[in-house]
RNA sequence: GGCGACGUGGCCAAGUGGUUAAGGCGGAGGUCUGCAAAACCUCUAUUCGGCGGUUCGAAUCCGCCCGUCGCCUCCA
């Protein structure tokens, strides 16, 4: 049994799906500029978390949004001179490349708020209809003190936000924490038409409508980054559920946690490029950042260093080269390996609120045992066709770096690989040393195996 | 002020009442090797921020203190 954390209840649940079929909605990225890594490690999980109810059986229909009309948007495009079409095209393309990059899977859905703008007014119709929104100067609010439980997910209470409140609060309203649906249209800004005339909507309204659009009424997860909680998630649920009548909304609400930046690491004014997802993947693979974030319970904050995914660099290639070795020799005559145990590890340690961290050492000790079972002859196809099953649930590809500019192709390196063959059979050992450090110097790593040489991108 | 998270070995990080405190990275020694690399083996926290308390028993529960951090109207 799957037992996930819910932040409405603050409690993991087992989880049973309403359906045949695996409602998750997942808040995506305002498009306004490149993916950082915290972005990265919300996909991440969440593609983790598909990949896995997969794993176990279930049908999944993930939706994860663009939030494509957005102040932030405006003002970029403003900044740079362009559309605001031009930027929220750019940066979805973006998005997908990275999201490519990083081996996340296509949601079944990826809407766009633009693009369900019918839905979107007529859910916001339905909340005013049923007294629970209400039209001011050409903008539509929510009746925040119509919804009694106002607050059940973020923990706070409509007064006490008020007191504390640090923004500016918009005057005429009913209550000042009611909040917009629709903002009625300001000039050089994007605009439809609407019963309330032209305007756009606001932030949190689109999920609804999408969700609703796309899943239905009621869904079986939202996910989302723990910063979404309040006030987005919070408002989303008041809305989702005054205007269907139905209570959850969802039934289980998924938060991750937040990058935490090491000292000493200022990322610089726009957190530099080591946050950016594109540049990250030019220095290193995707199945380091994976285990980077993976090696981290997903509730909690992982430590973004660029030492970290170094190591986790390494590391994966240890489970890499497991399996490649294990590929490269012939099929022992010992006894298979016994690997059942190693799975059953894999499927509590994720059964248990996606317990990354164990599932990982899971098969990193399967890994040192595929290892041993291999240099004493046993079969361990089996047992490396399980490494790559796991892992893939994982996200990882186990597939090597691509090769730098000034590398070889596979071709030149059994060539010269035959050549140092040839040198060390007759005992040059200079020759054939020189052959190595040429290779180790294109990243490229010798293993002399008993009579066999296996080389292999680092 | 309100809501909330966290503090485990050199670094990262699981574990949340009871065998010897997972796993990764790093480090030390060893096996293998022409030398390496990789792999494998051994070692690397009598101890879980501090002080009290509950308990037969606590890293795990409670209290206080110290420290770090997030959110509180538009950030995943």
């Amino acid at each position: 049994m799957i037992q996930l954390y819910n932040s409405l209840t603050r409690k993991k649940e087992d989880f049973t799906p309403m359906g045949d079929e695996v409602k998750m909605y997942v808040c995506g990225v305002t498009v306004y500029d490149e993916s950082h890594l915290g972005h990265a490690l919300s996909s991440i999980v969440f593609d983790v978390l598909d990949r896995y109810l997969e794993y176990r059986g279930y049908k999944v229909r993930k939706v994860q949004n663009f939030t494509d009309v957005d102040d932030k948007i405006i003002n970029r495009a403003n900044a740079d001179g362009v559309s605001w079409e031009q930027i929220t095209e750019k940066y979805i393309e973006s998005f997908f490349k990275s999201a490519d990059g990083l081996n996340v899977r296509r949601a079944t859905v990826h809407p766009k708020a633009t693009e369900d703008m019918p839905e979107i007014i007529a859910l916001i119709e339905k909340l005013i209809q049923g007294g629970d929104a209400y039209e001011l100067n050409g903008s539509v609010y929510y009746r925040v003190r119509n919804k009694s439980d106002y607050g059940k997910l973020s923990g706070q209470n409509i007064d006490q936000m008020l007191d504390a409140s640090r923004g500016e609060l918009e005057s005429g309203k009913e209550n000042p924490a009611d909040f917009a649906l629709w903002k009625a249209v300001k000039p050089d800004q994007p605009k439809w038409d609407s019963p309330w005339g032209d305007g756009r909507p606001g932030w949190h309204i689109e999920c609804s409508a999408m969700a609703f659009k796309h899943l239905g009424e009621q869904i079986d997860i939202h996910g989302g980054g723990l910063d979404l909680i309040f006030p987005h998630h919070e408002n989303e649920i008041a809305q989702s559920e005054s205007a269907s009548g139905k209570t959850p909304f969802s039934n289980v609400w998924m938060h991750n946690g937040l990058l935490r930046i090491a000292n000493g690491q200022e990322m610089s004014k726009s957190l530099g490029n080591a946050f950016n997802v594109n540049s990250a993947l030019e220095e290193f693979s995707s199945d380091a950042i994976r285990l980077w974030i993976l090696q981290s319970h997903y509730r909690t904050n992982p430590l973004l260093d660029k030492k970290l995914i170094g190591d986790a660099e390494r590391s994966i290639r240890r489970v890499r080269q497991a399996v490649q070795a294990a590929d490269a020799v012939e099929v022992g005559s010992g006894e298979p390996l016994d690997v059942s145990g190693f799975k059953r590890r894999f499927e509590e340690a994720m059964d248990d609120d996606l317990n990354t961290p164990q599932a990982l050492a899971a098969i990193f000790d399967l890994c040192r045992k595929m290892n041993r079972a291999r240099t004493d002859r046993a079969d361990v196809s089996a047992a490396a066709e399980v490494v790559r099953e796991l892992t893939a649930v994982l996200g990882f590809t186990l597939e090597a770096p691509p090769q730098s500019s000034d590398g070889f192709s596979d071709a030149e390196v059994d060539a010269l690989v035959e050549r140092r063959k040839a040198a060390r059979a007759e005992k040059r050992w200079a020759d054939a040393d020189a052959v190595r450090d040429q290779l180790e110097a294109a990243g490229i790593s010798i293993s002399d195996t008993g009579d066999e040489t296996i080389w292999a991108r680092n």
